[in-house]
DNA sequence: AGCACGCCGACT
DNA sequence: GTCGGCGTGCTC
């Protein structure tokens, strides 16, 4: 104002650079208030055509480049948190980079909630609205779950009744609609207490000492290094990068554990509760949109100091992260595979350089990639014996389903050996485990008249009979349907052959042949929230389960002190389908499951049904060598130049219509760049999973030695084909899944 | 990612 | 004659 009257220059509308969290090409400038004081990371409110967005401020605007003065619109608002770390800023356009994402895209991921910059809300809890429940409610099995938590207790979030009654949240807001449930406002938003380091320190082993002290050493000083904390379940891994967040904490910085399950880490919870004092601060997907919003803000203001969580926990506003730590890293859950394709644990490494940081990788069975890694000296190493001496793996005997005495009797799936192992075991008074990683009673159902093949509607997959919640489901896209009286195809009645064993099924065979054990069925659909799981391992500890059946939820780390039998029902399972990962994967799963046998003083043994013995993977895990595994392992990969001793990246075209995916892959295939010796392509071949949620897809597949950067030969040959807007083109660096 | 604008089929 | 399908394009 004084300025016009003094006749003084006023200077140009400031103007700056905002990223907004959508997959444009490039961030917008828009005009600054002139009493609005905005630095670089600053989180704004802008207006965009109709819309207000949040965006987060990335540097000064573009008055020469950019768009016109007159197009500028003003930013709305300045955010009262502090702004995002220069270091968060470089992340997000590093990962945007490297997965050839758009930075719009990862920043999305970074305020994942949409209304993570909103003002705080309290949270709405429901609860029982009166006594007597309305004339004509239909009552549900899931209504009447959620009626019976609400029946004793607080009020709760919709989020935690649905994770509870293994239900949707959608079942918690219609008991509200039909007036059966009240809500209310819920004040008590979890206040982030801090970990307090000195709370109560664990004895050590020599060697566990010996390594905190090396992972705290780091995470005290500071600066990038990346460790492999190898050791065998029951080694004491997670105590042991316990005390380097306990450096980090006391060095007042924070400190983040990706876990692969958060949802069933209950378990681990409870331990940092048990060494810190307080609980962590917990970030995953199905957290309440409120309390995501709440956890996200006491990231950004640093007022919570660890946090533990999913993989998208990475992209949290950290002010002052010290320390990362990724434990079981050899998990493929930490690879994202929609939208952003990333892998969490390839991430955190370039996260913690950016940063300057120390990260910890820790596994039983770690990935080639990291071991190749610490062999070559990128990562430290250290080794962790287990805590029990040498002798921390069970008996492990391979049963050959091709020799006739060994292979179970028709239409059944458990060989005379394992029964009589079950039978000897449960005698003993011990417990048994089988393992079957496939959920439902059957992966097929066919017609005994025709041969027709009950397939979902949306996948290249068949239909997996469910009997316990007689229907048949898609395990890709969520299809369900009742299981039909007759045949779609010839109309025969009850002329359905159930195909191949799910867990359902061998707990079926359990049942005829012990018809008096104690069975447990361990899946997501029996183990839906954390309560059913907690229940589960309740009674296998206090021993009032004989037999657990199970998928791979069952094969995490739970410590069964009277366990000491670990069938296996399909240890091939896995091993087909040319995933460039299955043995390694296989390996892993197998050597964790057969960890289950035997802890403390009882020995234990396991068994594992297969029709190739002679597998590397099975004679690693009889002869409990895991090296000569990955030694066999790593020179193949290295003979085929596959990762990690040479980079892979996968395009995948999708689409509704099948025509125009094709016409699109097709001139993709024409123009790829064949004129590099040093690069190989393969495809377009339909994606495995040709048609997935109704949508065609094929893959392109591009390798290349381990020195050459394929993002820039990908951009090149992705900008040279037009594509028609109704065909999706992602790229997928580093694949994994081949589906 | 939204949301509008814009050209071709089945209805009040 | 309109209502509405979703293909293409824009948003600082």
């Amino acid at each position: 104002m004084t300025g016009d009257l003094l006749g003084a220059v006023t200077a140009p509308p400031a103007r700056v650079r905002v990223q907004l969290p959508l997959p444009l090409p490039e961030p917008y400038d828009y005009k600054v208030p002139g009493d609005m004081a905005l630095v670089p990371g600053s989180y704004v409110e802008v207006p965009l055509g109709p819309r207000r967005l949040f965006g987060v401020v990335w540097g000064d605007g573009d008055a020469q480049g950019g768009v016109e003065e007159r197009r500028l619109r003003p930013v709305l608002r300045h955010i009262d948190l502090p702004p995002m770390p220069d270091v968060g800023r470089r992340f997000i356009e590093w990962v945007a980079a490297y997965t050839m994402a758009p930075v719009g895209a990862v920043l999305r991921m970074a305020v994942s909630v949409s209304a993570a910059l909103e003002d705080p809300r309290a949270l709405t809890a429901y609860m029982r609205a009166g006594d007597d429940l309305p004339d004509g409610l239909r009552l549900t099995p899931a209504r009447r779950r959620i009626l019976d938590l609400l029946s004793d207790g607080p009020p709760r979030l919709a989020a935690d009744l649905a994770a509870e009654a293994g239900c949707g949240p959608a079942v918690v807001r219609g008991l509200a609609e039909a007036g059966v449930l009240a809500t209310v406002p819920m004040l008590a938003l979890p206040r982030f207490p801090r970990p307090d380091p000195d709370a109560n320190p664990k004895p050590l082993s020599g060697a566990q000492r010996l390594a905190a002290d090396d992972l705290a050493g780091k995470a005290a000083a500071g600066g990038y290094s990346a460790t492999l904390l190898d050791g065998v379940t029951g080694s004491g891994k997670t105590e042991v990068y316990f005390e380097a967040v306990a450096a980090a904490l006391r060095a007042g910085r924070q400190a983040l554990v990706l876990l692969p399950e958060i949802a069933l880490s209950a378990q681990w919870l409870d331990r940092f509760a048990d060494r810190f004092g307080v609980r962590p601060a917990e970030w995953h997907s199905d957290m309440a949109p409120p309390l995501r919003r709440h956890t996200w803000r006491a990231v950004a203001r640093g007022e919570a100091r660890v946090i533990v969580g999913a993989r998208s926990a990475l992209f949290l506003p950290y002010p002052d992260l010290g320390l990362i730590v990724v434990d079981e890293e050899h998990e493929a859950a930490f690879k994202q595979e929609d939208g952003v394709i990333y892998h969490a644990r390839d991430m955190a490494v370039a996260r913690a350089h950016l940063g300057r940081i120390p990260i910890v990788l820790a596994s039983a069975t770690p990935s080639l990639e990291t071991l190749v890694n610490a062999e070559t000296g990128r990562y430290a190493r250290i080794d962790l014996p287990s805590r029990h001496g040498g002798a921390s793996m069970p008996d492990v005997t391979l049963i050959d389903l091709r020799r006739k005495e060994q292979a179970p009797p028709a239409r059944q799936w458990l060989s005379p050996v394992l029964r009589e192992a079950l039978s000897q075991t449960m005698l003993a008074g011990e417990q048994g485990m089988l393992f079957l990683n496939r959920r439902g009673y059957a992966p097929l159902t066919l017609c005994r008249g025709c041969g027709h093949r009950l397939q979902c509607p949306n996948c290249t997959a068949w239909l997996v009979e469910h009997r316990l919640s007689r229907r048949l489901q898609c395990h890709h896209c969520g299809y369900q349907a009742r299981s039909p009286d007759a045949c779609p195809q010839c109309e025969a009645e009850g002329s359905f052959v159930a195909c191949g064993p799910g867990v359902e099924r061998v707990a079926e065979e359990v049942a005829t042949l012990f018809p008096d054990a104690r069975v447990a069925l361990m899946t997501s659909d029996t183990l839906a929230g954390p309560r059913a799981m907690r229940e589960v391992i309740e009674q296998v500890k206090a021993g009032a389960i004989d037999l657990l059946i199970g998928t791979q939820v069952m094969a995490k780390g739970h410590h069964f002190p009277l366990l000491t039998l670990v069938g296996v029902v399909d240890a091939d399972l896995g091993l087909s389908g040319g995933d460039l990962r299955a043995a390694e994967r296989t390996f892993q799963l197998l050597h964790q499951v057969a960890g289950r046998a035997g802890r403390e003083e009882r020995p234990g043994r396991v068994l594992l049904q297969t029709h190739m013995p002679e597998h590397p993977v099975m004679q690693s895990l009889a002869a409990h060598d895991r090296d000569s595994f990955l030694a066999i392992e790593s020179e193949q990969r290295r003979q085929l130049e596959m990762p990690p001793f040479g980079r892979l990246a996968a395009i995948i075209v999708s689409g509704e219509d099948e025509q125009a995916v094709d016409a699109a892959a097709a001139a993709l295939g024409r123009r790829a760049p064949r004129e590099r010796e040093d690069l190989t392509i393969l495809g377009p071949a339909p994606a495995p999973l040709a048609v997935l949620r109704g949508r065609f897809r094929r893959r392109l597949l591009l390798k290349g030695p381990k020195g050459v950067a394929l993002q820039p030969i990908l951009h090149d040959w992705l900008s040279v084909v037009d594509v028609p807007a109704s065909v999706r083109v992602q790229v997928d660096i580093d694949p994994y899944s081949f589906l």
